[in-house]
DNA sequence: GAATTTCCTCAACGAAAGTAGCATTTCCAA
DNA sequence: TTGGAAATGCTACTTTCGTTGAGGAAATTC
């Protein structure tokens, strides 16, 4: 779902989106109110949220339907980047911030990375919000892991989707077991659940 | 968490409630709006509402309540028993309904009983409803060992803690599988949570 | 540029998980 | 009273999990 107030943006972004396989703009907002309102109604994998809205802003419309889908993908896409901005839009957990001027192949990325629940954030706050982590981080690969986990997937078809040996995808697991501090497979896609990881 | 407008009502249940071990009154609301702000702030496990509150009625609240977080756990109580208000709590996603006629032992029972997701609502009503099921129901006992799969227990920890042989809960998980349809308890944790039998 | 850390990879082994057949008991509804 | 659903438990068996030791590639740090 695209939210901008200026329609050109919106119809530009949404051209050159649709041009992707695997992207699909199924919602195009144009103040931080539809976007609340479209957001509930039709439910996107990733909202790119500008900031600069009539009305509500962009930070509070983020807020709104956070309120509203705990697991709700927000990237923020904002003209200027200022640090208190980003550090605001994380609080109110938005997971990423892209500025406008990123090439076309950086948009894609950062819409991807948000898709699977990745953060997303300019090199040198993410540097500094890296001391900052609380615990363990997942990678990526765990993460592919752990969607196959909840899709009831058995670990070797598992390996087979990831290209991998059995072993492998079981040396995965047993880190992010370690990672969550559970014991199996149903509580960690409970956990993955609870962190936004897998949707339900 | 208790939600009536006449303090006398909330005084006397809140006492009632209190004595028993597994139960603790941690609000009260005496309007709709106070119920939807304070179910944020505290997250009760069951919000036992009346229907008449001054201001947005029970079943706004319980509507707002709901669209916060959609495993919210709300038992109505009501004077009286109207079948078109039942089929409106119902629709709105209220768990249960009960009368404010009934005994305490009644509602002791209904608000345990809504604390596990079940559903309780009066005879008459629930006959009626049963012919409508989509699919298979999953039983008490199920439910039981859904919460504890998704808490990472082993089949022989479940067994223990519910007096059973290890047999048993592998008989009732196999059950399970086959009412979801899903292969292993990873996805039975996932199907569960998408319910609303295991809170997240 | 050496040392360290992170991520990904794989194999072997013991412990659970999951299935199936069979049987008993209780309770509720037709 | 009879049929059915729910819960219980046993045996037996196959499959899958999850842990651990070990190694390699790439990025970071010092």
């Amino acid at each position: 779902m695209l939210v901008d107030d200026h329609f050109v943006v919106r119809s530009g972004l949404a051209a050159s989106l649709e041009l992707e396989e695997d992207i699909e703009v199924i919602a195009e907002a144009a103040s931080g109110e539809e976007a609340v309102f479209l957001f509930l109604e039709k439910r996107p994998d990733v909202v790119l949220m500008d900031l600069q809205l009539p009305g509500i802003n962009g930070i509070e419309a983020t807020e709104k339907i956070l309120l509203q889908d705990r697991g709700a993908r927000v990237l923020i896409f904002s003209t200027f980047v200022r640090d208190d901005e980003i550090q605001t839009a994380l609080e109110v957990g938005a997971l990423g911030y892209l500025q406008k001027s990123a090439s076309r192949e950086e948009l894609l990325s950062a819409i991807r990375a948000t898709a699977i629940g990745e953060t997303v954030l300019p090199e040198n706050i993410a540097k500094r919000l890296k001391g900052l982590q609380s615990g363990p981080t997942i990678t990526v690969r765990e993460r592919e892991v752990l969607v196959l986990i909840a899709q009831g997937k058995a670990n070797k078809e598992i390996a087979d989707v990831l290209g991998n040996a059995e072993d492998t995808v079981k040396r995965h697991i047993s880190n992010i077991f370690k990672k969550f501090g559970v014991n199996d497979r149903a509580q960690a896609t409970a956990e993955a659940i609870r962190r936004g990881i897998v949707k339900v």
